[in-house]
RNA sequence: GGAGGGGUUCCCGAGUGGCCAAAGGGAUCAGACUGUAAAUCUGACGGCUCAGCCUUCGGAGGUUCGAAUCCUCCCCCCUCCA
């Protein structure tokens, strides 16, 4: 096992805050393996890569040898969870929650080792808890540090309603702590105050408390705005490789860095003499592709990563015809189709109107000849490959 | 329960009788430039059998030659008071 320090500098590795730092410290000198806590939602997952940024966290603790506990939260989830959120969630069975968390696993699982890694469910030691047990938990926290919160804060000043129940969120994520008797809690740095709860419940049951750790939100491929599936700025883990590293190869150069830094498994001595090749004159596209590859490897596998490059490079630095697209046939009443409709009915544009825009702007071409004539009619018995803009492609068959 | 404000095209947001398929910004898409970079520039951005036509401005009616704009009823959201 690597010594003290170390540890300590490759578990620091883009972290945003430990809280203590010396506290940690003294705990790996106990040489004990650590008991590390993370907590999930029982929500559908659909993992991206700003979620992994944690996750690769743990792994690093698991391949220090210590104890990566994956909790999965479905009491609170089957409650729903009253953060910001004005629609109530929907309630969750206990079906979803099981099969949710089968998702979960598949997809961690490409991060972290699956032996080595215990699932829990808080449910196991919530629904022990009777009315009592819950107001004691109750007892041993204050409305006026409750009100730290800066949610609850704002919300407070500002006269907008704070359910009751809101207050017990926190208490029982701080609790689960205590029943997994965690040395470290890793979250998003939107989790702070929770995870601090959770020190604060563990030295009111006689426990010491544990280690947080605050990881930063990743930015989506814009660089500005955090990676989230809403904004549409995200690379989900369960992507195709071609699709996947050609995400990632389109972010920006600034951008690339922080993706090593937090995303990467290289030692940051090696990153850094990426950059300095870099500022040496060497084409940040070449270092680009070792990240993207990387990260594509985790997820699929060392030849999907390797295939993915080559027809990266063949399509866009070549201009090649990918080998795999959709294929359609049709067979037009007319024994012709106009251009339009044919776009439509494969799928490459949503309506003849963009069609048609497509073709003035110049996007449409047909076996990589551009498309001038928006009347342009395609015979039957023809099959072309049918392009618009630089990625999307259709073969279609008319007979 | 009372008073007031508002619902516009993916989002924000202008528009208060014709010049409105509806300003501006964002997002998106395309083209140029490139490293599919990013940034920038240019253009597009409801639909169709596409120089024309059709359907949109919370919903349903109505007034008018003509309505996103005026009237009636209804639905929804927000703020303040109780």
């Amino acid at each position: 096992m690597p010594s003290i320090d170390e540890q300590l500098t490759l578990l620091g590795r883009g972290t945003d805050e430990i809280l203590l730092q010396d506290e940690l410290k003294e705990r790996l000198k106990e040489g004990r393996l650590l008991r590390v806590k993370a907590g999930f939602d029982p929500t559908a997952p659909d993992l991206h890569l700003g979620h992994t940024v944690l996750i690769n966290k743990l792994r690093v603790f698991q391949d220090l040898g210590h104890e990566v506990m994956f909790l999965i939260g479905d009491f609170t989830g089957m409650i729903g969870d009253p953060s910001g959120k004005s629609a109530t969630r929907p309630a969750l069975t206990q079906d979803d929650v099981i099969e949710n968390a089968r998702t979960y696993e598949q997809q961690i699982f490409k991060i972290l080792d699956a032996e080595k890694t215990l699932v829990m469910f808080n449910s196991s030691w919530m629904n022990e808890m009777g009315p009592a047990d819950l107001i004691q938990l109750a007892a041993r926290h204050t409305v006026a540090r409750m009100l730290e919160r800066d949610d609850f804060n704002k919300r407070y000043t500002t006269g907008q309603p704070i359910a009751i129940h809101e207050f017990l969120y926190p208490l029982i994520q701080g609790y689960d702590s205590v029943a997994m008797k965690a040395d470290v809690e890793l979250g998003g740095t939107d989790q702070k105050f929770n995870l601090l709860v959770g020190r604060q419940m563990q030295e009111a049951y006689g426990q010491k408390p544990q280690v947080v750790m605050t990881m930063p939100i990743l930015e989506g491929l814009d660089g500005i705005q955090k990676m989230s599936k809403s904004l549409d700025n995200y690379i989900g883990i369960t992507e195709p490789a071609d699709e996947m590293l050609g995400k990632l190869m389109s972010i920006s150069d600034e951008l690339m860095w922080r993706y090593f830094e937090l995303l990467s498994f290289r030692p940051m001595s090696e990153i850094e003499a990426f950059a300095k090749q870099v500022s040496e004159g060497a084409n940040p596209r070449d270092i680009k592709f070792m990240l993207a590859e990387e990260i594509v490897e985790r997820f699929h596998d060392r030849a999907a990563a390797v295939k993915a490059r080559e027809n990266f490079i063949a399509r866009f630095q070549k201009g090649a015809i990918p080998d795999d697209m959709p294929e359609h046939e049709f067979t037009p009443a007319e024994g012709k189709i106009a251009i339009g409709n044919l776009l439509k009915d494969a799928g490459l544009v949503k309506s003849t109107s963009e069609a048609l825009r497509m073709i003035k702007q110049g996007a449409v071409k047909i076996d990589g000849e551009r498309v001038e004539d928006g009347k342009l009619e395609v015979m039957v018995g023809t099959t072309h490959v049918y392009q618009v803009g630089k990625r999307r492609f259709a073969r279609v068959t008319l007979s």
